[in-house]
DNA sequence: TCTCTTAATGACTCGTAGGTCAGTAAGTAT
DNA sequence: ATACTTACTGACCTACGAGTCATTAAGAGA
């Protein structure tokens, strides 16, 4: 009549792995995440985590991929789909996710990335890959369209679309460190947008 | 007649040390760094580094304190008592003093300030009272004496100083994460300069 | 119900790295 | 010269945590 002492489940382990990974690894960083920790959140013996997991390392790229894939893909499908002005575009939905970056997971992934990355070049690739190249590029050409268009100048912003995501960055870097003290990263964003703009406005 | 096999050098050890610690601190991180080859590099022993530094701990600590106590209130003392106008120090002194950090230790220090503050909260703390308060507050007291002056428009930037450092820090990570892949930080940080300027100017 | 496969366990090993301390020799005072 | 202090050494200790594997039991199939 005693309860089984654990069920199987092959198929949902690897995911109920890496979400407790992705806790341990936010709380505590890469070095000082311990594997028991990992395994004991998952509801798993350490054992078994093995079996899915080669190592450690392994298991913390997986985290990475799995956070960086849940969601990158949507923005980039709205820039190229949207039909509103470029302008509009900017104070709308693109605000609207670079609002959101600061209190994401992805916002923890970059901590993990610029304390890690040094010893995992092909995370940084990987994520230079399906993120950063993705993101950049289609910033550029979105304001690209707008100068074709004749909404905006032909300004240095088009080819450095990292003036718009600045202030997202420094968002994050607060977050991180300074979360006690306050800072209206909303608003932070938004003047930027709006600087931006009236720099750029034709 | 063989050479003494050390010297006795009690006043410069703890000097030297940090510079080691530093530089291994540097390339590895804290966690990947080893007490043992930063006494190597400082060409002492570990034992002796121990007499100097209670724990690794400690030893992190001096590093951090030892590269932010060096170079802080040169910019704020120009700020201070600089006779040119505020668009004249925004594009000189101020420009050149952004334009150094991403390729200076203050980027080092930021980036084990990131992978390590959640365990070292008086650290954060240290840097916080010492480095980014200051800047900040004189940053701000700088725009706000252009808005007395007639010079700038009373506008979110006055207390939203980060919007200038945004793209310096912006430049640190990108320097941290993505050394590789180019990127003209020179040009975005004097862009935004002449962005927020056209923002602001009355 | 009995057998067989394999998901799952957890006690174990073993390298590693932070920290210690008994001993040594550099430099100083007499 | 000799005695003395103490900066300095480096072999050692020990805790800890990543990774292993012999064993167990869930649950499917006959």
């Amino acid at each position: 009549m005693a309860e089984p002492r654990y069920q199987r489940r092959k198929e949902q382990r690897p995911q109920e792995i890496t979400d407790a990974a992705y806790e341990v690894f936010a709380e505590k960083g890469y070095a000082s995440a311990r594997v028991d920790e990992v395994a004991r959140r998952a509801g798993v013996s350490k054992g078994l985590l093995y079996v899915y997991f080669r190592t450690k390392e392994e298991l913390f790229k997986a985290v990475i991929r799995s956070v960086v894939i849940r969601r990158v893909d949507a923005l980039l499908l709205a820039v190229e789909e949207t039909d509103l002005s470029s302008e509009e575009f900017m104070r709308g939905p693109l605000l609207e996710f670079m609002r959101r970056v600061p209190g994401s997971p992805v916002a923890i992934v970059i901590r993990l990335l610029i304390a890690e990355g040094q010893r995992h070049p092909d995370l940084v690739d990987y994520y230079w890959d399906n993120v950063v190249s993705k993101g950049l590029g289609a910033i550029s050409r979105f304001v690209g369209r707008g100068v074709e268009r004749g909404e905006f100048r032909d300004t240095a912003v088009t080819e450095l679309p990292q003036l718009v995501l600045a202030p997202v960055m420094l968002s994050v870097v607060w977050r991180i460190l300074f979360a006690k003290r306050e800072l209206d990263t909303d608003k932070l964003i938004e003047t930027q947008i709006d600087m931006i703009l009236a720099y750029i406005k034709a």
